[in-house]
DNA sequence: CGGCTGGTGGTAAAAAATTACCACCCCAAA
DNA sequence: TTTGGGGTGGTAATTTTTTACCACCAGCCG
């Protein structure tokens, strides 16, 4: 069993996992639904069978129809997603990457708050590690 | 001018971005030897061509070589991915994205530190948004 | 000079991804 | 019973991706 590989994916595919990460659960006409520049139904379908045979997803017959899922774990997949932007665009530095996230949001956060959080990063960061 | 569209990439694109993310500036014998299963150095010279036609890259001639790099800003990459990884895996909510990373790093950290942390973020974002 | 070495540009062929189409099945309504 | 809608399974064909190959150019060294 060689399990699921993210990064092996090709375009429409990691689509599809994207919508389905997103939806935690869906049929192939949600999945199209939010699809960027969707193709047929049918070609979905077809991706979600190969997805399923990959061993990226699986379903589970709801009525009359089936509802897919990916088979990792959702915790799973979001520390996996994380590690992977903060090696991609952060160096490795999971305190850079909060700074980050934090600074997109600056514009709703009053200066005093947004200062205070980062120096408590900083701090844990120094102490922690 | 359309501008790069990070999530029409292909997989060998995707990966090679990745690489030049990582490394800021790179030739294409760096490239190939970050890439995952590396196909040939004339393969990755293509790609990285190819990826320059469509704007994703830009090069600089460094001596006998070429130096690539992506023409999108760190800042704003590091912007998109977030985005993108906040809005797929965890609603989004930057605030659940950040108590991930810094859950990732828990063992690291003295409990205090984490448990104050979390509680400010929080407070942060009741008042700010 | 002549021949390596190491780079680029371009292109055609192989492989993979992507797509639409077709056949079948079940169920409900006319 | 028949017909139509909505689902699945499978597959062949198109399109895109991916790859290796070939030609050419510049510099360096025997």
């Amino acid at each position: 069993m060689p399990g699921p590989q993210p990064h092996d994916l090709s375009r429409r595919e990691r689509q599809i996992m994207d919508v389905l990460y997103r939806m935690e659960s869906a049929s192939a006409a949600d999945v199209r639904d939010q699809m960027p520049d969707p193709p047929s139904y049918s070609a979905v379908r077809a991706h979600l069978r190969i997805l399923e045979e990959k061993g990226h997803v699986e379903h589970e017959q709801q009525g009359p129809r089936y509802l897919y899922r990916p088979t990792v774990s959702t915790s799973d997949a979001r520390r996996s997603a994380l590690r992977h932007v903060v090696r991609t665009f952060f160096e490795g530095s999971t305190t850079q990457a909060v700074a980050a996230l934090l600074g997109d949001a600056s514009v709703e956060l009053a200066d005093g708050e947004f200062d205070r959080i980062v120096e408590l990063i900083e701090q844990a960061r120094r102490e922690g590690r």
